[in-house]
DNA sequence: TACCCTTTGTTAAATTATTAACAATTTTCT
DNA sequence: AGAAAATTGTTAATAATTTAACAAAGGGTA
């Protein structure tokens, strides 16, 4: 197993969440058409993606629903986890340390960073909020290596530079401004704005 | 201008955004490698898409930067706009509505519906909020064509279908689970676990 | 004027991603 | 046993996307 394309990475990451799902339910197998027809797309791709990480099913039996989570977990993972803090307690930042809560083992949310007085010293779904200024010190004591940024977008550049001084190794921006990192971090952006329009769009021309 | 590549899409999305708010700024006209520099991509690649959108700028001096936000919305937007839905007035669902408020005259969010009786009757960042019994109902009057979902995963297949049985031409959902629909409606997806893992195989393969 | 620099627009090449095709194997059925 | 059906694994083909290459044009400047 060399390079995994970076679709590929995508894919494992919801395929393990389908699976995880499969296995609460007592599913021990499964058929590429069937994860197929849970993330929409088609069998072939399935089986590829499964063949580039070197797993093999069984004919006629499908895959091994645990088995393939834990290889997908040696792929993704990393033995000991790594841990993310968030920066920017409003909102959207309360949803998505809710949403987490609890999920992962491996990728957990460990701070919290306001600068809004009245939310430092708090808990919000057991992650405890510090103050902006003492992020430095509990990233490097903490050991976080991922930042998510939910913070107002005119703090966002700030917010950012801040992140990659303490030394964080990936960052997940929430805000519609894009910031600026050097090549050695890696940067993920999300706006749901990109996606109405997008689906705006293909609404309009399949009209 | 034939047909327009998926990526390119959401780039111009994401160009007019970066646009609007140079313009907000004065700034009247934009270099390829400006705009390149924003987004983290190359300016062969926005002078491309704008190629192919049949955009010219002025040499030397770029594009106009007025004259691009408004082909980009002649290409993105639909003359009279497309009203959407919300379902789910969680933590989410209101980080989106309050986020999305006001943002754009051609896409807004009209409508938003729950089924707990403490939240329907009440209007959240200005969007009143319906029972979900309503909603066919509503989404008919209202004349409205794209819906966000934000409820819990276990209601996500039930509102899909209520959704699609009101006549919805898009949807984007934010719920871990993946659902189905007809493959007239176009569907689009984001969970913020597949970001951090993605993330997360970077930072450890990248170390 | 002649030359250099910048920046666009476009075609061509390279890369990446998806889909198709099909052999191989196991199970089921008759 | 033999035929039919289902399903994986893999190679080959196709399609989509990005990157490179470079000509053309405008402006600055010696
Ligand atoms: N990408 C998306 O789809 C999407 C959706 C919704 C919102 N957003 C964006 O996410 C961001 C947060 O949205 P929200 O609704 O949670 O906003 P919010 O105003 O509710 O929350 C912002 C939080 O950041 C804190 N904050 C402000 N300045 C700060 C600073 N300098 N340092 C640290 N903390 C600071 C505030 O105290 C507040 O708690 C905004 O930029 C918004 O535009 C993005
Ligand atoms: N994609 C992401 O990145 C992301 C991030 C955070 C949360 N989520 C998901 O988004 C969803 C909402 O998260 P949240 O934190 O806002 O949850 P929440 O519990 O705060 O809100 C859910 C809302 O849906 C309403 N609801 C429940 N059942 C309903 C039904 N059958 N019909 C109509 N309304 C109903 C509830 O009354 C509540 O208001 C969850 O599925 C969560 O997993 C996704």
């Amino acid at each position: 197993m060399k390079h995994l394309p970076h679709k590929t990475i995508e894919r494992l990451s919801q395929y393990r969440r389908a699976l995880l799902i499969c296995a609460a339910k007592g599913k021990a197998h499964i058929f590429s058409h069937e994860i197929a027809k849970i993330q929409h797309i088609t069998p072939v791709q399935v089986r590829r993606d499964i063949m580039l990480i070197g797993y093999t099913g069984t004919l006629r039996k499908g895959y091994n629903v645990q088995e393939l989570i834990d290889l997908i977990g040696d792929i993704i993972d990393t033995k000991e986890g790594l841990n993310v803090a968030i920066v920017g307690i409003g909102n959207l930042g309360r949803a998505m340390i809710n949403y987490f809560n609890g999920k992962r083992t491996k990728l957990s949310i460990v701070a919290a960073f306001d600068s809004n007085p009245d939310k430092v010293e708090r808990a919000f779904s057991g992650v405890k909020c510090y103050h902006i200024d003492q992020m430095g010190e509990i990233i490097k004591n903490e050991n976080i290596s991922i930042g998510i940024i939910t913070v107002p977008a005119g703090a966002a550049p700030e917010i950012t530079e801040k992140l990659v001084n303490s030394g964080i190794k990936g960052i997940l921006n929430f805000t519609p401004k894009p910031v600026n990192v050097p090549s050695r971090i890696y940067l993920e952006e999300y706006d749901m704005i990109t996606s109405l329009e997008k689906i705006a769009f293909f609404v309009k021309t399949h009209a």
